[in-house]
RNA sequence: GGCGAGUUCGUCUAGGGGUUAGGACGUCUCUCUUUCACGGAGAAAACACGGGUUCGAUUCCCGUACUCGCUACCA
């Protein structure tokens, strides 16, 4: 059975993809890989209206970003294609007939305008929600209220329709969700929902069912926005004559705010300062900007294993995660029922984790797709500053920040020099500079052997030249070790940042 | 409002009729140290509430509260 397993993730392109999207997509690629099946990257695109130019491509781009790769797509092909509902759109006209002619759905001539003054008429009534339903669809314009005669002359004339679902008045509706268990609904509850919209084009709905039946689909894994609709889903596949292939559902807890209440939103990310794409985003209608994870500083590694675990959690204690260990341990029941609130500390966590695993060499590599990278220095070179970054930084973007005075020599303000008169600095600032220029060969031993001899010498401490020489060299007081600093810079510009210091100092100094 | 789904430290979560309720992030303390970080060691911190069932409930059942979702010719 496991090789049979065959999962997809089937957004919709009306903008980038979120989070929330990202990990959808994570768990069916987990499931999938776990399993040795198939995973469809299905695209739907059934509402005209809402279609964003772009947003396609962004998915592809983001799962691929991420590492999900999948087995079927629009962009890849595979044998149950076209991947995009709106190539596929002659298909489902012919099950929306097969419901209608089995009596499973019917023809609904209501206009929007009709509807909405139904809808107005029940509010004052005191009904506090309009329903097209066993009961209501008796008083409404369809092709159960109407003669047959009317019905065929409307439908000839071309006037505009839909097609509704039938549902029974008085069944119960279950099914098994291999996260939440046994969920049982009444038919009363649910309303004859739109299969077939007026403009020629299925719902969601039914385009869902038939896609994943005829991509024979085993396993449908979604957002926990489904799980109301699922009995309609259901009762589709029993209407269709497809109870037998009706694939397992399994519901995903939503991700929720860092703080208050409701779903994370693109408004959080702004508010509190994080991403909420993993990509960046260009709003094709206002041309506004909005960065991603990769744009961030995130390693798609970090952004996965902190994805992994909002949510799900392996048997054991373990936190890091490869991607292969994820799809290892993975499991639908170990997914946690209730919504995950975003933690945005945490996801900094883990990408700190990943950026001390990686190497210099890798980290300059990755810095240098940034526009802030230090352009004009050697590879080699940023690498040695990244390997000190590392550790002291979570996100690549803060490297622009901390790896600066690597790259650019500091300002000497009036205020600072002042803390150095303090410090008596030029007492013996030349002699330093004598000693650090003899090192030969220069290396970060000779160096801290060369700082000991010049302490003991100088019976000066630690504590009143380190961090003065830190001032001196970087222009910070809070920062890396000056031995370490010193061995990156290199003896020649750490020796030109001090002479410089030195002239400044110079004529205060003679007073 | 109706229906559905949820509810363990601040957060992500483990656990499950009898436990010192475990881990991680964050916070705090100590340590390392020339500073800040990193690293290491610790600490504080939770079973929403009320009824049952039971010798015993955080765990099972029922209510209540709260949260989320759905309630579109959107997905």
């Amino acid at each position: 059975m496991d090789s049979h397993v065959r999962v997809r993730f089937a957004p919709s392109p009306t903008g980038p993809l979120h989070i929330g999207g990202v990990r959808t997509a994570l768990y069916n690629y987990l499931f999938a890989r776990k399993h040795q099946g198939r995973l469809i990257l299905r695209i739907e695109d059934t509402d005209q209206n809402r279609l964003v130019a772009g947003a396609e491509a962004y998915i592809i781009e983001s799962l691929r970003w991420c590492g999900l790769s999948y087995d079927e797509g629009p962009d890849i092909g595979g044998p149950y294609g076209p991947y995009r509902q709106s190539e596929r759109l002659s298909l489902y006209r012919q099950y929306a007939d097969q419901l209608v002619a089995r009596g499973h759905a019917y023809y609904a001539f209501d206009s929007a305008q009709e509807l909405e003054e139904m809808r107005q008429r029940q509010a004052r009534a005191g009904s506090d929600s309009f329903q097209y339903d066993a009961v209501m669809r008796r008083v409404m314009k369809n092709s159960l209220t109407l003669s047959t005669a009317e019905v065929q002359q409307r439908l000839a004339s071309g006037a505009p329709y839909v097609i509704r679902a039938l549902i029974p008045e008085d069944i119960e509706v279950r099914f098994t969700d291999l996260i939440r268990g046994e969920v049982v609904v009444h038919s009363r509850q649910l309303d004859d929902k739109v299969l077939f919209k007026s403009d020629g084009w299925p719902t969601y709905h039914l385009a869902n069912v038939v896609d994943d039946y005829l991509m024979k689909v085993t396993h449908v894994i979604r957002g926990e926005e489904w799980l109301s609709s699922t009995p309609l889903h259901v009762l589709l596949y029993r209407f269709l004559g497809w109870e037998q292939h009706m694939p397992h559902f399994a519901h995903l807890p939503l991700i929720l705010k860092p703080e208050g209440t409701g779903k994370l939103s693109k408004r959080d990310g702004d508010k509190w300062g994080f991403p909420v794409f993993p990509l960046a985003w260009t709003d094709p209608e206002t041309g506004q900007i909005t960065l991603g994870y990769r744009e961030r500083g995130f390693l798609p590694e970090a952004v996965i294993n902190f994805l992994a675990l909002l949510g799900w959690h392996p048997t054991g204690n373990q936190e890091l995660f490869e991607l292969y260990e994820l799809v290892h341990d993975f499991s639908l029941e170990h997914i946690h029922k209730g919504g995950a609130r975003f933690d945005f500390d945490k996801a900094r966590w883990f990408n700190h984790e990943y950026l001390k695993r990686r190497s210099g060499e890798e980290l300059a590599a990755l810095w240098a797709q940034r526009p802030s990278y230090p352009h004009g220095f050697s590879r080699t070179y940023v690498a040695q500053v990244c390997e000190l970054l590392k550790h002291r930084c979570s996100l690549i973007e803060e490297f622009d920040e901390v790896g600066r005075p690597f790259f650019e020599r500091p300002v000497l303000t009036a205020e600072l020099k002042n803390k150095l008169h303090e410090h008596q600095a030029a007492v013996w600032l030349t002699a330093f500079i004598e000693a650090l220029m003899a090192l030969e060969p220069f290396s970060k031993e000779a160096l801290e052997h060369m700082m000991k001899s010049f302490l003991k010498n100088s019976g000066l401490k630690a504590g009143s030249i380190f961090p003065v020489l830190r001032l001196l060299i970087l222009g910070v007081e809070q920062g890396p070790s000056v031995v370490d600093a010193i061995s990156i810079l290199g003896k020649e510009e750490t020796g030109a940042r001090l002479q410089h210091a030195q002239k400044m100092l110079q004529p205060v100094a003679e007073n």
